[in-house]
DNA sequence: CCGCCGATCTTT
DNA sequence: AAGATCGGCGGG
C-alpha cells in the first residue's frame, strides 16, 4: 500500500510537514510547508465533491492516487487536493495552508503585494494564486519528480503536533472532525472551527 | 476580532 | 440556487 491509496483521513494527518513543489518554466521554483489539510471521502461524505457520483469536474478523483484534483469555485478560486484511496473509491484530501520557504518574492507577486506575509498561502484560494495552480494542473501526478507540482517529503522543520477539528465552509458533514493542521503555524487559515461534538 | 456581503462562474 | 473562497467594510 503506497502513501497515498490509504484513506483520506489516514494520509491527510501525515503530509503536514510535507512539501509542496512548484516549477515555473523549468527555471524558478517555489515551496511551502504544508500546515494545514482537510480528507474528503467519496460516497459516505455528503460534503465531498464525489458524493454524488461522477461528474466532469471531479472524474479526476476517481481516478489513481496520486493525482492532482484541481477545482475552480464561487466564481474566482481554484483549490488543490491530492487523490488518496484506492482507484475509484474518490476520495481526496485538500490542502489549505501552507508555510512559503522558497521564491517568496515571486508569491508575493502573484498574489498583488499583499501588505502581510500571512496572506500569501494562508488559505486554498490563496495557494494556488500564489503558486500559479489552475485546471492545467488537474489531473498532474503530485508524487512524480518529474512534475511542474509535486508533493516532496524531504526534510523541512522540527515536527510539531496536528489537531483536527471541523472542515471550513461547509454546511453538511460538520459533525466529521476532518480538518488537520499544526497549531504552532502562524500560516493556518484565520477562520476558526470549533471541534465538532465527539465523532472522528 | 468578528460578522456580513458582494464578486463571478461552474455545477446541479 | 448553492458553493471545499476571498477581501473589504462596519461595528464592538
Amino acid at each position: 500500500m503506497s502513501f497515498y491509496s490509504r484513506d483520506p483521513t489516514s494520509v491527510a494527518p501525515d503530509l503536514i510537514g510535507k512539501q509542496l513543489v512548484r516549477e515555473y518554466s523549468g527555471n524558478r521554483t517555489l515551496r511551502g510547508i504544508i500546515v494545514e489539510v482537510e480528507a474528503y471521502r467519496g460516497s459516505d461524505d455528503p460534503a465531498s465533491h464525489a458524493f454524488r457520483g461522477l461528474t466532469k469536474r471531479n472524474r479526476i478523483m476517481f481516478g489513481r492516487a496520486g493525482l492532482a484534483y484541481v477545482y475552480f469555485t464561487y466564481g474566482f478560486h481554484h483549490c488543490l487536493n491530492v487523490v488518496t484511496g484506492n482507484e475509484g473509491e474518490a476520495s481526496a484530501v485538500l490542502i489549505r495552508a501552507l508555510e512559503p520557504t522558497e521564491g517568496i518574492e515571486f508569491l508575493k507577486h502573484n498574489r498583488n503585494n499583499p501588505v502581510k506575509e500571512i496572506d500569501l498561502t494562508n488559505g486554498p484560494g490563496k495557494i494556488c494564486q500564489a503558486f500559479g495552480i489552475d485546471r492545467r494542473q488537474n489531473g498532474i501526478d503530485l508524487t512524480s519528480s518529474k512534475s511542474e507540482l509535486r508533493i516532496e517529503s524531504g526534510k523541512t522543520r522540527p515536527v510539531r503536533s496536528v489537531l483536527t477539528s471541523s472542515r471550513v465552509g461547509i454546511r453538511v458533514g460538520v459533525d466529521k472532525n476532518w480538518r488537520y493542521y499544526d497549531p504552532s503555524s502562524p500560516f493556518i487559515s484565520s477562520k476558526r472551527v470549533k471541534e465538532a461534538p465527539s465523532s472522528n
